[in-house]
DNA sequence: AAACCCGATGCACAAACGTGCAAGGAGTCG
DNA sequence: CGACTCCTTGCACGTTTGTGCATCGGGTTT
């Protein structure tokens, strides 16, 4: 449209980032920065919001070299993954524990994502508190991938997941990809006959060449079920099978044993998640996981080497643990 | 002492990195943080006041890539060197404008040093200024250097000068290496002998393998004459000298021309600075400039290619630009 | 043991801050 | 041209935060 380059630096954003520079660089009120930027106080305070939910502050928390967090360093040396642990009282409710520790995954994976790169994002409950709570970061040429469908019997849980997909998309100001299947077919033949058509293939070929893939786990058989197990994704036949199979977990619905092994189970050839094997072909594989809930889902995912990095609260990270 | 390794870890550290956790990562408030660490509110506080200054919180402002400062990108563009402009408003007085220069330079110093580096400090009242905002940053193996002399006719400059460099140096936790010598000599002789000595040696050649320098500029003609000038280390005849070569500015006690040139100013052969081509082999050369007092002299120390990191406030800026 | 110093604590108050709300444009549609 | 929406602004209020001060406990000196 308008034919100068640098019209594109809108007025607003450029105050923000002055008032930033104010703010956190130097250490003036808010009343200050609004007398040198004419305005009024709150704007600088609104100002100031919007550089931080956008990107052009960023905030870190380093621990010193020489201290790597006493857990994060068992952790690593117990399983062999890099953990972000979430500090989180033990008191806390099972919903607010998801919260939290989606809110500081959200701000981890800042710096797993970069301009052209590609990255997988799988769907359910703490996938979509995690979206939430992104916050943007400009990129190029990068894109969103759909990691498994969403469709099942009684909706095409299009608009679940896309509502997810497209909160990656904008705070990435990435493409997104999504992916249009069921979760799990009901005929095996179906999936194979959709995986040959190009507009599905293309995705499915997209999903093995992704640099990044950010996942929740899936725990069947725990106390609070997660989301996959009450939208109708699965019949009871379904869980039977998986029961007396011995399937603890999944990831983008696809199962496997406390063990990490996935033969015979049945489940995975109707399921529209990459197998396991692919998964294990991505560089980094941020795995987000809160609650006890999840623990032998955990345990599995572990055994399988299917995590890179692990986002877990604290009372979760010490109870896995205590039991290795 | 002890035996154990992981006992280095201080109570105060381990609480200060987990508020920090909680503030700036989970968006806590500090009421909620005192609650969960069992303490008050208050001490929450000053926690978190102690990881900011101890480093363990980073706060970055980054314009975002499409979109870099309109003054920076200028400067890069018309002298080569990487800008970091400090914004002030214009009507600021010359102590503040100098202050928040400072307080920023010391800020992205941070960025500029790590483990087994060294670092060339000079002295002055910029450099007085940004090592009392220094913020810590733990390194290992890692040597502050002094750039040149401080003592003078009347007192050994120890003290002011060694201020400086121990307060490098307790912020970065590295060595300090002092060089107890005279700004300027009175005999270049002297300073000849002195430098076949291998204790002043030693320094003189730790100088030459320095990864990176920080320095303010003199101004020996400029309004307000910049420390060097009013204690007593140059002499009538020293100033009459210098004005008639053509100087214009001085790094260390290393004056050149306008143009950049630095032939024939007699006064650098009596200089306990180190030579500008030493300088010049120095990989990053950090300048901290604040106030029009010292346009000329940064001109000439732009012209004579000894900066590759420029740390200035707008105004300084804006008017070297308009200029050239 | 008394005297002393030093750092850490909580209190209380003032300063700084976030946000719901109503008012004021700027642009769009009929 | 008016009616509409959508975004931005400043105000006012309650909340959150920084800090001087008095206090306290542990360690050192005399």
């Amino acid at each position: 449209m308008n034919p100068s380059k640098a019209a594109q630096i809108s007025p607003k954003t450029r105050d923000a980032l002055t008032a930033a520079q104010l703010y956190y660089l130097q250490d003036l009120t808010m009343d200050a920065i609004a007398h040198e930027l004419h305005t009024s106080r709150s704007s600088v305070s609104r100002l100031l919001g919007h550089a931080r939910e956008t990107g052009l502050v960023e905030i870190q928390v380093r621990s010193p070299l020489d201290m790597p967090r006493q857990l994060e360093g068992d952790i690593r040396a117990a399983f062999g993954v890099t953990a972000h642990v979430v500090p989180v009282p033990d008191h806390t409710s099972d919903v607010e524990r998801l919260d939290r520790v989606a809110l500081s995954a959200a701000r981890i994976l800042g710096g797993f994502f970069d301009s052209n790169m590609s990255m997988g994002v799988a769907w359910g409950s703490t996938m979509s508190a995690l979206s939430r709570h992104l916050l943007s970061k400009a990129t190029h040429n990068s894109t969103i991938v759909q990691l498994n469908g969403a469709a099942n019997p009684r909706t095409t849980g299009i608009l679940y997941a896309s509502e997810i997909l497209q909160r990656f998309g904008s705070a990435f100001s990435a493409t997104v990809q999504q992916f249009p299947v069921p979760a799990v077919f009901d005929d095996p033949a179906t999936k194979a006959a959709l995986w040959r058509e190009r507009s599905i293939s293309r995705v499915v070929e997209m999903q093995k060449t992704l640099d990044v893939i950010v996942f929740g786990l899936g725990s069947p058989f725990a106390g609070v079920p997660s989301h996959v197990y009450i939208g109708g994704y699965l019949d009871d036949d379904d869980f039977a099978q998986l029961r007396s199979t011995g399937a603890v977990g999944d990831i983008a619905t696809v199962f496997y044993r406390e063990d990490g092994s996935t033969d015979e189970i049945p489940l995975n050839e109707r399921s529209s998640g990459p197998g396991l094997d692919v998964l294990r072909g991505i560089a980094r594989r941020a795995c987000v996981v809160s609650g006890e809930s999840k623990l032998q889902s955990l345990r599995g995912a572990l055994a399988a080497g299917l995590v890179t990095d692990l986002i877990v609260d604290s009372g979760t990270a010490r109870k896995i643990l205590a039991a290795s």
